[in-house]
DNA sequence: GCCTTATATGCAATAATATGGCGTTTTATG
DNA sequence: CATAAAACGCCATATTATTGCATATAAGGC
């Protein structure tokens, strides 16, 4: 694993057909990319190996797998060091917890969460979340309308 | 496209192999379904035509492509309707804006920007960002550590 | 409850796709 | 400019996906 894989433009690109369909076929890529399939095939395993691809997923829409509610929610946590690891290993077990960060700012971190429904949101703060130890406020950002939603990332090709 | 697509459990079975490998041979994700490939290759089609999964894309790590700083920015607006329509105009061209919502809360907006380090991300908030017209605050938290991020919605199997 | 119809299934043949050898071309290095 | 190393495309082979089809399972009508 190379720690500063340099990429050159058909590595870029490769990435960015990947990032748009992670299911393309090798000759829909070579196309897009402008090589042949099978030097598609020895780059996409170079950056696999190299850990630039970190893996591939299937993205799902959220309201057919009955989830209504994408929350952000600001953590702040009492000011005690098994206050922060009760609570990060609390994060890892709850499933709708879909991201968690530490962050600078006025909160200790951010959550992203979704749920079945308000309530579903609701009884998970109150009967979950704000009983983890050391959880001192929960400030909560519903999602109302999404702009934008994209997994990829920008790269400058 | 079915509105209520009644998901049985070799679908959800299904659903949640492939957002943890959506790159899996139908065999393998026949293995942990308990259905024949050819199976596999049915629901695959049905649930891509009916809308459950959106698509498929590489998960590509950030730092192998340059770029080492996430944060969540909190956007408050003007009461104008049209600061509303020419900001969401705007962020759909910023690429290093991943994702943003309309949300509940004290912020008008929720973003999800990367950047490539900490001076690429003030230098867009200085000289993008605040210059949409009608932006009139902007609160970011930089993340500073990942405790947890998946994309994959949990599924009650 | 049984018959009918629609849907789902596994198997096997076929089609599509990925992979690796190999000779050639390009790029980097002394 | 010569040489070595890396990358390339083509092609043959291996792997994987898809579809026809006969059988099985589940749903609806009477």
């Amino acid at each position: 694993m190379r720690m500063l894989p340099d990429l050159d433009v058909f590595d870029l690109r490769l990435l960015a057909a990947l990032q748009t369909d992670g299911r393309a076929a090798n000759a829909a890529l070579a196309e897009s990319v402008g090589l042949s399939a099978s030097q598609i095939s020895r780059r996409l395993s170079r950056l696999e190996a190299d850990g630039v691809i970190a893996g591939y997923t299937a993205l799902l829409k959220p309201e057919a797998v009955g989830l209504t509610v994408l929350a952000f929610s600001n953590i702040s946590l009492d000011r005690q060091a098994e206050a922060m690891d009760g609570f990060e290993a609390a994060v890892l077990r709850f499933p709708e917890i879909l991201e968690c960060y530490s962050v600078t700012g006025e909160a200790d971190f951010v959550l992203r969460i979704v749920a079945r429904d308000l309530k579903a949101f609701a009884d998970f703060l109150s009967e979950r979340l704000l009983r983890v130890p050391g959880v001192r406020s929960v400030r909560s950002a519903i999602v109302l309308h999404q702009i934008k939603h994209t997994t990829a990332l920008p790269l400058s090709i």
